[in-house]
DNA sequence: CGGCATCCTTAGGGATACTG
DNA sequence: CAGTATCCCTAAGGATGCCG
């Protein structure tokens, strides 16, 4: 065990950022279940229709009804209809650029569930970088683009 | 909005990683809730004692009793006496290794949420780099150290 | 201060059945 | 196929109270 990491910048703890302020929170009230995170492995797998989602995550189905409305009100997913030639009209779920940057929550979950909690190495998934075949991970970086190491963050609070 | 991610490499969608062998889900099993995620965020800005837990997350105290042993018990917290000079002896919850690599999962939540979900910039936190200041987010990597994009995903499913 | 036991309420989620 | 409505069960979480 190392040291915990360390975040400074705030004066009273108590100042706010654990209330509504909180963006983690904020996110875990959209998708901090356990069947809409399971719909979206799903989304960035590849499923687009009402049956795959249930089938692959083995969620039934009002869960997955209501999962998608909520994220498609949020803004998460997209419903669109779309045809291919000769068939008829299906419903698709796409995500939006807003789902889309969730994939990196998935990744780091998916990551350290292989690597701390791998039930003996069978059964499990990986997620690889194309081509050159190794895992892929995720990686703290700050908007100037240098890596950043888990001791260097600090915590910054805006007040309203 | 953009195209989907797409993984491939898994012959049927049905064989396997919906099941148990998911670490996504794996994850989702231990860290899943919300209390679980809160009281990792305040580890992560520095909590160790009980108190400091229930104060800063709002959560109660039985639920925070809870959430401890079972992190504690699945090896993300170690419980710790210490004292110090002239006190009496206290508990503290530090995280072990493991507990720390799951910085990048909440550290990839706080910017999502920052990013789509902020109430209007009033009162929310960021997590910035310290020194350069800019916030802090997170970045697809392969083990190999080549960034990835999200469209160089392959899916690969390990049997047993 | 640092908790656990008890009780209660609510939200997550499954089964079944029914509609366009 | 693509859902919704209803019903019911269980898990998450708050309030209160007690105890070392």
């Amino acid at each position: 065990m190392t040291e915990p990491i360390r975040m400074t910048g705030v004066l009273d703890p108590r100042d706010g950022w654990e209330a509504e302020g909180c963006p983690i929170a904020a996110s875990l009230e959209l998708v901090g279940t356990r069947s809409a995170m399971l719909i979206l492995r799903e989304a960035y797998y590849g499923a687009t229709r009402f049956d795959q989602f249930t089938a692959r995550t083995g969620l039934s189905d009002p869960v997955v009804s209501s999962r998608l409305r909520e994220l498609e009100a949020a803004g998460v997913l997209a419903r669109e209809d779309y045809r291919e030639p000769g068939q008829r009209t299906r419903k698709a779920y796409r995500l939006t650029e807003m789902g889309e940057d969730l994939l990196p929550v998935i990744v780091a979950l998916q990551r350290w569930g292989n690597r701390w909690l791998s039930p003996g190495e069978k059964g499990a998934t990986e997620i690889v970088h194309r081509g050159c075949g190794a895992e892929v991970g995720v990686r703290l970086e700050c908007d100037e683009g240098h890596p950043v190491a888990p001791d260097e963050l600090d915590l910054k609070y805006r007040p309203a």
